[in-house]
DNA sequence: CTCCCGAATCTCAGTAGTAAGAAGTACAGT
DNA sequence: ACTGTACTTCTTACTACTGAGATTCGGGAG
């Protein structure tokens, strides 16, 4: 047989299951107390940094970039409208739709924290050379996309 | 100066933290959805699972292995102690400490679930192949040692 | 026009945890 | 024996969401 997964190949999936968390979690952590020195949540930081680098977007924009659920993104935007960091804006094609957008007070600060958390995600990555990165970078995107995919057939039934 | 880190090495920082983020929370999805099915979480299954490889485990370990807080491996064993599928046990060294230990329907059910859990897995991780993700498993190792290295001296100030 | 289906957002109850601190216990130094 | 420090678990209050259903609206079919 041409495909034979055995035990072996089971227990390599687990390890790279494992190790994938792993990393993820101790990586999270440095982002989110970077994050955190300002107040904000990694959710909010995401949703400040995309408005910041796309503009304006409908709401259900962001859901899908930041990957919450429907009712997480309005909370999301309800407690950063409160702190005056974005607003909601009617859509004018669609009535049902906002679009939200930073403020100048959300601008300036995204602007001004965005650098110093790149720097802080560059030292807690730095245990890869430039080159290990980029092959890092391949094989995760390779594995979320088959991953995503594969989540999506399965719930359309093939 | 040896070490130039413009933007690019910045930028490159960001995408990998991204594509981390994202194959975890793909990767995650499916390993939550199978063991939706018994009524679990990850955090649960994650319990079951080192009880099962490892026998009887001090709470401590335990919270150690699956990195939750002190608060969240009592809520968890718990929970599990409810359902009949963990216990706790005196340690007769240190009268503070108990054991987790599994129940004979928590190893029952561990033991049946576990292989369509490894295989479902598999599944979702079958995006690259053995040589690939053996290398994945080495990069991703080492970014997570690394990162979580550079959290503990971080926090004990050098 | 009206009906209806689907999409966009919001509401609200529930949940899986976290954080901080309490209580009990071990152990080393005196 | 006594004291102080550190460790282990548990308690309590809180939080950042999720998921299901409600509401509002757009757009095509009849």
């Amino acid at each position: 047989m041409a495909h034979q997964t055995g035990r072996d190949e089971q227990s390599l999936a687990l390890k790279l299951w494992v190790v994938l968390s792993r990393a993820h979690t101790a990586v999270e952590e440095h982002a989110r107390a970077d994050i955190a020195r300002h107040e904000l949540t990694l959710a909010e930081f995401a949703i400040l940094e995309v408005l910041f680098h796309r503009g304006p977007l409908l709401l259900g924009e962001v859901q899908r970039r930041i990957l919450v659920s429907s009712g997480g993104i309005t909370y999301l935007v309800d407690r950063l409208e409160k702190r005056e960091l974005v607003e909601r804006r009617e859509c004018p094609e669609d009535r049902r739709a906002r679009y939200a957008a930073l403020t100048p007070a959300g601008e300036a600060l995204i602007r001004e924290i965005f650098p110093r958390h790149a720097e802080a995600l560059e030292r807690a990555l730095a245990g890869l050379d430039a080159d290990e990165k980029e092959q890092a970078v391949d094989l995760l995107r390779r594995l979320g996309r088959y991953a995503a995919e594969a989540a999506r057939t399965a719930s359309t039934g093939c």
